[in-house]
Formats: C-alpha cells, structure tokens, sequence
DNA sequence: TTCATCTTTGGGAATCAATGTCAAGATAAA
DNA sequence: TTTATCTTGACATTGATTCCCAAAGATGAA
C-alpha cells in the first residue's frame, strides 16, 4: 500500500484542529486512524484498516473503526465508495485530486480515471435543478483491457 | 407506483425468448416477477418487490426474489443501483432511457436526471484505457432544493 | 399423456458488514 | 488532582443477502 508521511502530516494538523473545534476529543485511536487513513492514497475497507492495525500489534475495536470513518466522513477527510461488493471503500480527499472509478466485472479490478467533464455535469445539474452538490461518485463498469485478452 | 402493462408486455415477450436461450426455465415466478419488474419505472428494492407480492398475496421466497433479480441484471434487463442506503436497488431498462441520480443527504429523497456528457466522458475514457464500458452509476450527493429552504 | 431427468423453489439457517449497548477507561477543563 | 463528560472495547444485535436441501415444478423423449 502506497504511503506519503510527509504530506499527511500537515492534513493530520488540519484534522486535529478541525476535531477540537467540533467538540471531538483527541484520543489515540482516532489519531492512529487517521494517520493511518491519510497516509494510504488508494481506497481501503475497515476490513483493511483493521488487518492492517492488528499485523503491526496495534489493538482497535471493529466498533471504534466505523465510529472513525463516520468522524472522518462528517468532518470532509474521507470520501466513500460502494464499488458493488457489499462493503464501502474510502478514500482520503484532503490534498487527493477527485476522480472516478473503473470496476472490472471480471477480475475485480478497480482503476481510476479523471475527467473535467463531471465538474459541468455537476454545474449544469445543480444549476437545473437547485440542487447543492457536496459529493458524487461515478462508477464505470465493464471488462478491463487485461481481460479483454 | 407508476406502471406501463402495454409497454412491459413486449418486453416480457423479448425476455422469455432471452431466457429460453439462456438455458433459463419459464416458471411462474420468474414471469411474475419479470412482469412486475417491467412494469415499474422507477428504482425499487427487494423488499419492495417481496412487499407488494405480499400485498396482493401471491407468495414468493426471499431467495427466489434475490435469484431472479440475479437472472435479469445478467440478462441486461435491470441495471443495479446503490445509493448509500444499505440496500440495493434495481432499475429496469429496456424502454427506459438512461438515467443518472441525485440522492438528498438530507431528506433522502431520489431524483433523477440525464446528461448527454456522461456519453462523452465514456467515449473518452473507454478509448484512452482500452475499456469495454457496458455500464455505470453516478449519483450526485447533497442538498435539495427542498431542503435547502 | 406419462415418465425420467434435471432445474427451481421455499423456508430456515448461515453469513457478513455495520450498528447498538454499556461498563470501564481516557480526556478536558477547573 | 478532581470531576464531569466523552470514548473505547467486547459482545450482542440487526438487516440484507446468500446458502442448503428436500419437495415441487419444468422440459423433452417415448
């Protein structure tokens, strides 16, 4: 898993202050999280973030890493993703550019993908409609160029 | 919920033929709910489904229900949906243009919409990553126009 | 139509992600 | 440090979805 310390350390500061000035508390699994979340530049399940804490020794609850992720969701750190395999992905966004995903009916495989095209859909459709857009997901899926093959 | 029974009995027609060529045997329930499903032009869920069969007493198993929406999304007549609301929903699509969602954080309320861009950003990408494209989902995520007074 | 075969159904058990509960432990402010 | 309040962890619970298997149904051949 991809890892970047020297960039999350300054989103880690932002998030402290931004947990203070909503009335989160400082504790040690919320930091170790987050540091941990912040760190990872590809989407990880809970499933992965707790694997990940037990294979280094460090001890967390299922119950405190869902609790984290709905933290790190409400305060804008993370963003979710339901790539259709019944469980949610997440994905810091904080200093991580927006993009979409490619999922591959046949291997499983997830790629990403930009385009500026989605931020004039966004434009137009909440200009139509009224709508505040916070969020969106684009999801492709289809056979990858491997399986094509 | 909104209904069609001139439309859906074409497509029913077109189903069987697909099913029969599939290997996939003409029963009851499979038709009931084929019917059912075709007949709806709007997103439900397994639940619904199961609740109006409930409704006008026709019996129909959990499994079964989940098997048959299995047999049309591979059949290409539903396209699955999920809106971050711990369920999946279907859709069908023959006759039904495509269409994309917008989900209130909110009030939770659903709207839909299309845009002719979301063709372009395919094209796109499915020529820039070698990709064969047979499907997506995008949903914007925020505030209705309702919720926003 | 009847039989033989192979498929499908129903209903309950099982699974699995996610959430709720609550006593014990940790944090923040005085 | 002390107190009031928030968090955590362990376990139970929920809820959607899938699995299992005996009974019922569909299909094709005779």
């Amino acid at each position: 898993m991809q890892k970047d310390k020297a960039g999350a350390s300054r989103e880690l500061q932002l998030l402290k202050e931004k947990m203070i000035s909503s009335g989160y508390r400082l504790t040690n699994q919320r930091i170790d999280i987050a540091k941990w979340a912040l760190e990872t530049h590809e989407h990880f399940s809970v499933d992965d973030l707790l694997f990940s804490f037990r294979k280094k020794g460090t001890k967390l609850s299922t119950a405190t890493a869902y609790r984290v992720m709905q933290m790190l969701l409400e305060l804008g750190f993370l963003i979710e993703h339901d790539f259709g395999k019944g469980q949610k992905f997440f994905e810091h966004i904080i200093g991580h550019p927006h993009h979409e995903h490619f999922i591959c009916d046949n291997c499983g495989g997830v790629s990403e993908f930009s385009s500026g095209k989605i931020d004039e859909i966004k434009k137009d459709i909440s200009k139509k409609y009224n709508f505040h857009i916070t969020n969106h997901s684009l999801c492709f899926f289809g056979t990858c160029d491997k399986c094509k093959k």
